[in-house]
DNA sequence: CTGAAAGCGCTTACAG
DNA sequence: CTGAAAGCGCTTACAG
């Protein structure tokens, strides 16, 4: 592969005249910058840019770290963080934790050692030594989706706390009084938050949310699929499942179809994170719908910002319910 | 960010010698080694990639681009190329092209600026003079799923032959006669691969596949729902869609119930790849399954092979067929 | 407007 | 067993 003293010996110039011309310094005659340009593109030169990396201690790459690739919505996440990111000049290098904290560190050590120049996570766990220490660092981080309590990080998210109220509004008015939750693990933010605001919003229309009616999942599909199966088993089973997100749900559609149960009818189902899919399953799935691609574009903003050492602010959207059949019949329709 | 001089001065040594320990060099005295480590691990120091990338003329980094981040095969198979390769010790980045040849060569162009050891692609395209020179370069390089005629690249991919000739065995068999195909872009293999299987599949059934009934999709939803519609439009509609991908199939859904048909009672479908929620669809969906993990991996260790300088054959694996309710009946159950 | 030189953080033959 | 030195491919003050 052709180097930079390629390129120079090639066009008659010092490797530094080269240098100015690809980085387009002004104080280059038009005549020599001919010169080189012309020389790059009989050797296809492409700058090398590991070199430059070092050389300028920034990488114009962003890493990424999401909790799970097989997620719908993080892939969705990544996409437009990859879009983002792009449109801005910067690349995107993505770590998939796959909801393990191990590999999360993994991700983040191979990462911060390739010196990237800002870091986004949607932290599977509540903070790993490795995961402070990135924080404290100095390397520019954003939190996405999920984040750490108690670690000065811009976080940008959804408050899914409006929509989930209503969700428990609309099961309420279909006559739904038995509710369960298969919740994320306890140590995410989002873990802990959809459990929270669904408990309160059952409080507030007179419900309780007894401890056998939460499950503890970790985001994939399998755990849907035990939790569920947990749920069926009571002796007096709940009415509704709400799963804190999409694999949960698909879990759970598993374990209901396994039993040849039916839904709504023998049991309610209704999810956090809407997909494309959800329209077209027996029945349709009522979900909350998180703005992603909006949640991702400014992520990436916000991280910027930080890179390029302007401050930033946290960023907060909000959620959607999309009612669907999968809790029963919707408002207007024939009981 | 401590450095290695920082260390050497630190563990009172040579920067040679703390480059020895980090790398497992046998001729350093043990005393010596532990006043490193040491070191190492008071400063937090941890080596710089960029820098060692630059001397030593490797990254241990695989690039993938792939075709589309927002399609589950694609993305499954994303996961299992990261699994493989961290397990034999490299990293992949990964590039979405998103079905555009334009991003798939900014993806090619950026990996290689960073002196990738590897290049995992699955082409959106026939092959631009950019992918051609790259694979010319001496970059190793392994397809995978999709590939490029003419060009010596290992191919590591699924032959869906078998699969597609069971599938119109099975819809002839539930009396289905005019059967369609929204086909991938014909610049790529898989494009065209899966409208000749289907079309000499049913040649051999003494089937006609006129022209009306071949649907040119890009891969993506959109493309899929515009053919169906153009489907559903024709003076006399055909029996079966079947979808050269997932997406497409999604697409094709969305098309026929938006007209409020139903399937397999207005329109049988079927799809190319399958997917976990094509057993809750309405109805479930008759798919043709390729072997997404294995492939992965193979391509993984096909790349490594070259990268690290033996020789590889290309691989071929086979997809089946995963029969379900949206052609009509199954075999054995009620008319 | 251009070049010679230093230096980014490593690794590795070459000496001793 | 260890160190001094060269060099990977760039960028950028510093001179001229």
């Amino acid at each position: 592969m052709a180097s930079i003293k390629d390129v120079a010996h090639h066009a008659g110039v010092s490797v530094a005249t080269v240098s100015r011309v690809l980085n387009d310094h002004p104080s280059v005659r038009a005549n020599t910058r001919d010169r080189v340009l012309t020389a790059v593109a009989d050797l296809g030169y492409r700058p090398n840019a590991v070199a430059r990396s070092l050389r300028t201690d920034q990488t114009r790459t962003l890493g990424l770290v999401i909790s799970d690739v097989l997620n719908p919505f993080f892939t969705e996440l990544a996409r437009s963080v990859e879009d983002e990111a792009r449109a801005l000049g910067y690349s995107v290098v993505i770590g998939n934790a796959d909801e393990r904290p191990d590999l999360q560190d993994h991700h983040v050590r191979t990462l911060m050692d390739r010196r990237i120049d800002g870091l986004l996570v949607s932290p599977t766990d509540g903070g790993s030594p490795l995961m402070l220490d990135a924080a404290r660092s100095g390397t520019p981080m954003v939190f996405v989706d999920r984040w750490i309590r108690g670690v000065d990080v811009p976080v940008v998210r959804t408050d899914g706390r409006g929509a989930v109220r209503d969700l428990v509004a609309h099961l309420c008015a279909l006559g739904h009084r038995r509710l369960a939750i298969i919740a994320g693990p306890a140590a995410t933010t989002t873990g802990r938050e959809r459990v929270e605001a669904f408990r309160s919003a059952l409080r507030e229309f007179g419900l309780a949310l007894p401890a056998d009616h939460i499950g503890q999942g970790d985001f994939q599909a399998d755990s849907g699929r035990r939790m569920t199966a947990r749920f069926l088993d009571l002796p007096e089973p709940p009415d509704v499942i709400f799963a804190a997100d999409n694999l949960m749900a698909l879990g759970a559609m598993d374990e209901i179809r396994a039993r040849g149960l039916r839904v709504p009818d023998d049991v309610a189902l209704a999810a956090f994170d809407d997909i494309p899919w959800f329209v077209h399953t027996d029945p349709p799935i009522t979900a909350i719908a998180q703005p992603t691609g909006e949640l991702g574009r400014a992520a990436v903003r916000a991280l910027i910002d930080r890179v390029e050492g302007r401050t930033t602010d946290s960023v907060i959207l909000s959620a959607r319910l999309v009612t669907r059949r999968s809790c029963g019949e919707p408002e207007g329709s024939k009981p």
